[in-house]
DNA sequence: GGCAAGTTGAAAATGACTTTCATTTTCAAA
DNA sequence: TTTGAAAATGAAAGTCATTTTCAACTTGCC
């Protein structure tokens, strides 16, 4: 029987999804913007994954579901995802944004391969009391802080230590 | 007598400039590249300063010693330094690079204000700690991080509690 | 001095967003 | 339903911080 890698998380319940979208739909009417099918089709695909979407993979995979969507709209609808706490946005450090899921979501950081770009995720809660605590000395209202953790994955490790042979 | 300020250190000493000017020179003998005087100029000019500059800014305080360096040929430099541990860059998330002095320097962070933009540093040993240990966890040779914490500075916010009276 | 290799800087290119605008949709009131 | 004001859409144009190009200089080893 094959074992499940330990971390096949299921995707996203049909439960969720529904909790989602109604966090979108009660910030739309909040801020006095309409409801339309592209931003229903925007966030299900986003919801859908659980890698850290730069715009255009987004625009790339909502393309799939409905080609008719512009890379433009895409890009709004993750501004507001943002805005309602669905998405935040994470810099790797690579001159692109990315976008993951944020609702639900345990605090969490992330390790980054400089040469491969994949990332591995870990939890610290000491860095978040590191913030609270910093913030207090320096009499900072801290909102937010970013912990990113760059050097070589395992593989890419190997690959360098034998060169073209 | 007037008191000092207590972050008032002195520029930095003619033998530190010295020593940093050798290891650029080191550095560019190494890689086989020429010394020449505007390279000297531009490290100096980075020396001097103790603030987080942009490379627009580094350009401008190049342009008084030597108006006919271009910004091109300071961009280019300051990835040298760069190269050689002179100079690191910090990213405050505002879509524009930051370079500060790397070498002799303790290991730091920074807080940013969003609203004025302005900085403090503050060190914190525990996330130099936690780099390494996170690495090991996830077999990844780790070479560096970045640890930002966002907020209100006690200015900013006591302009905020008091809006247009 | 002579010249191969490297440097310089003005200008053009890049690329990731952001904004513009003419057209199309949404939705609440009639 | 119908209507029309407000909002949304998306193709295209604009921004802006880099990054690259290239023709005209410098450097530094002989």
């Amino acid at each position: 029987m094959l074992q499940k890698r330990i971390d096949d998380q299921p995707l996203i319940s049909r439960e969720m999804m529904r909790e989602a979208e109604l966090i979108l739909h009660n910030h739309l009417k909040r801020v006095g913007l309409k409801h339309t099918a592209q931003r229903d089709t925007i966030l299900r695909t986003f919801l859908e994954t659980r890698e850290h979407l730069s715009m255009d993979e987004l625009h790339r995979l909502v393309k799939r579901k409905d080609p008719r969507i512009g890379f433009t709209t895409v890009y709004r609808t993750l501004k507001l995802l943002a805005e309602c706490g669905l998405a935040s946005e994470v810099a790797f450090h690579d001159g692109i944004a990315r976008f993951e899921h944020q609702y639900n979501r345990r605090s969490h950081h992330h390790m980054v391969c400089t040469e491969c770009g994949s990332s591995v995720e870990f939890f610290s809660p000491e860095v978040d009391r590191l913030e609270q605590e910093i913030g207090r000395k320096h009499h900072y209202l801290t909102t937010r802080h970013t912990f990113q953790i760059y050097g070589l994955c395992e593989n890419c490790r190997k690959k360098a230590s034998r060169p073209t042979a």
